[in-house]
DNA sequence: TCTGGGGTCCTCAATCCC
DNA sequence: TCTGGGGATTGAGGACCC
C-alpha cells in the first residue's frame, strides 16, 4: 500500500492482492485501510521520483511516435493512425519501456482515445489489447455508464434514478428526455460516450491553466492567526513553483474547507500577472479575511491563474498599448 | 480517525461594453 | 434617450480525473 502517514492520509495506490483481498482502492481514507490490512507493506508516496521516472518514459514515448498526449504521470495517448503496425510499434515502446526504467505497462488500442482508455483497462496489468468500437458496444452493453470515463458517481446515480442502468440502455434513449435532465450539452455527450464516439484530436503541448498549494490540517483550525501563517507560507510555496516555471498570474484565490466539508473558493483579478510572493499574500489574506470561516477549518489552499503569455518581443507592442501603460504606471 | 493534492472543464450568474 | 441582444470577462460552485 502506497500511502501518506498522517491521520488524514488517503491510499495513493495499492497493490492488486490488495485490491483483491480487502477492496482497497486509491483515494480511500488510509485509517480504513490500515484496518482492514494491518500487516500489508506500507511505503511513503515518493511524487519527485514518480516524475522522474514519469519523465524517463514519456522520452521513449516521443521518440517512437510523433504525436503523444501526456495526460498524467503514468498515462499518455499516442496517434497511432497511418502507422504500419501499430501492435509493432506498442510492443516496441513496452519493450524499451521495460527495459530502461523496469516498468510494465498497459496498452489499449482502438479506434479513438475513449476506446483506447477503455481498453487500456482490459489490458492491465501489463498486458496489450486491441478492440474495436463494434466489439465494445457488444462487450459493454450491460455495464454501468459508470464504465466511461468521464461518467462519475453523482451522473450514475442521477441516470439510475432515471432508471437508466447499463450503456444499452443510456444509448437506447430519447435524446429529448436526456436533454430534458443534463441540459443540451451533456446530454448529446452522455449519448456520444455511450456509442463510444469520440473525435477529440491529441493535444501535443498542454499550457497550463492554474497552479495551486493546499493542506488539510491534521486537526481543524479554528485560530485565524495560524490560517494566516499557513496561508503565507503556502503562498510562498506556490511563487517558488511558478517562478521556476516562469508562469505569472492575475487572478488569485482561495479555497477553504470546512470540517462539515463545505468548501468556499474567492478570488480576486488583478491588472498585472505577478507570482510575487509580496503581491500574491496580501491578495490572499484580504480574500481569507473578508470570508472569516465560519466554522473550524479543515483545508486551506492558495491558487493563482490567468496566466498571461509574456510578449515574446516587445518591439511589436502597440506603441498606444506602450502610453497607457505608461499612464498606468 | 472518514474522505489528499494537483489539476481541468463545465455551468450559471453578474457585469460591462458595444 | 430608451431598449435590447450578444460577446467577453469574472467569480462561485461542482463534477471529475490521476
Amino acid at each position: 500500500m502506497v500511502c501518506g502517514s498522517g491521520p488524514r492520509a488517503v491510499v495513493t495506490t495499492a497493490s492488486y492482492e490488495a485490491r483483491e483481498l480487502a477492496g482497497i482502492h486509491s483515494a480511500m481514507p488510509a485509517a480504513i485501510a490500515r484496518r482492514r490490512l494491518p500487516d500489508a507493506v506500507y511505503l511513503r508516496p515518493d511524487f519527485d521520483e514518480y516524475r522522474r521516472v514519469s519523465r524517463e518514459v514519456m522520452v521513449i514515448l516521443r521518440r517512437n511516435a510523433e504525436t503523444v498526449e501526456v495526460v498524467g504521470l503514468d498515462e499518455a495517448y499516442i496517434e497511432l493512425t497511418g502507422l504500419f503496425s501499430p501492435k509493432a510499434t506498442m510492443r516496441r515502446i513496452v519493450a524499451e519501456i521495460r527495459e530502461e526504467t523496469g516498468l510494465t505497462c498497459s496498452i489499449g488500442i482502438s479506434e479513438n482515445r475513449l476506446l483506447a482508455k477503455i481498453t487500456s483497462e482490459l489490458a492491465k496489468p501489463a498486458g496489450l489489447v486491441v478492440l474495436s468500437q463494434e466489439q465494445a458496444l457488444e462487450r459493454f452493453a450491460a455495464d454501468s455508464p459508470g464504465l466511461i470515463p468521464g461518467i462519475g458517481p453523482k451522473t450514475v446515480a442521477k441516470l439510475q434514478q432515471m432508471g437508466i442502468r447499463t450503456l444499452a440502455a443510456l444509448r437506447a434513449q430519447n435524446p429529448e428526455r436526456l436533454r430534458e435532465a443534463f441540459g443540451p450539452r451533456q446530454g448529446r455527450w452522455l449519448l456520444s460516450r455511450a456509442r463510444f464516439e469520440d473525435d477529440t484530436p491529441l493535444t501535443v503541448v498542454r499550457e497550463a491553466k492554474s497552479q495551486s498549494a493546499e493542506t488539510t490540517y491534521d486537526t481543524d483550525v479554528r485560530d485565524h492567526e495560524e490560517l494566516a501563517a499557513s496561508l503565507v507560507f503556502l503562498t510562498e510555496e506556490l511563487c517558488r513553483r511558478l517562478r521556476s516555471r516562469e508562469l505569472e498570474g492575475r487572478t488569485i484565490g482561495i479555497k477553504v474547507r470546512l470540517d462539515d466539508w463545505t468548501t468556499v473558493t474567492r478570488a480576486h483579478t488583478i491588472d498585472r500577472p505577478t507570482n510575487d510572493p509580496a503581491v500574491v499574500g496580501p491578495v490572499a489574506l484580504d480574500l481569507l479575511r473578508a470570508y472569516s470561516p465560519p466554522r473550524p477549518v479543515r483545508l486551506l489552499g492558495v491558487r493563482v491563474a490567468s496566466f498571461e503569455r509574456e510578449p515574446l518581443d516587445s518591439q511589436d507592442a502597440d506603441p498606444q498599448d506602450q502610453l497607457q501603460l505608461a499612464l498606468a504606471d
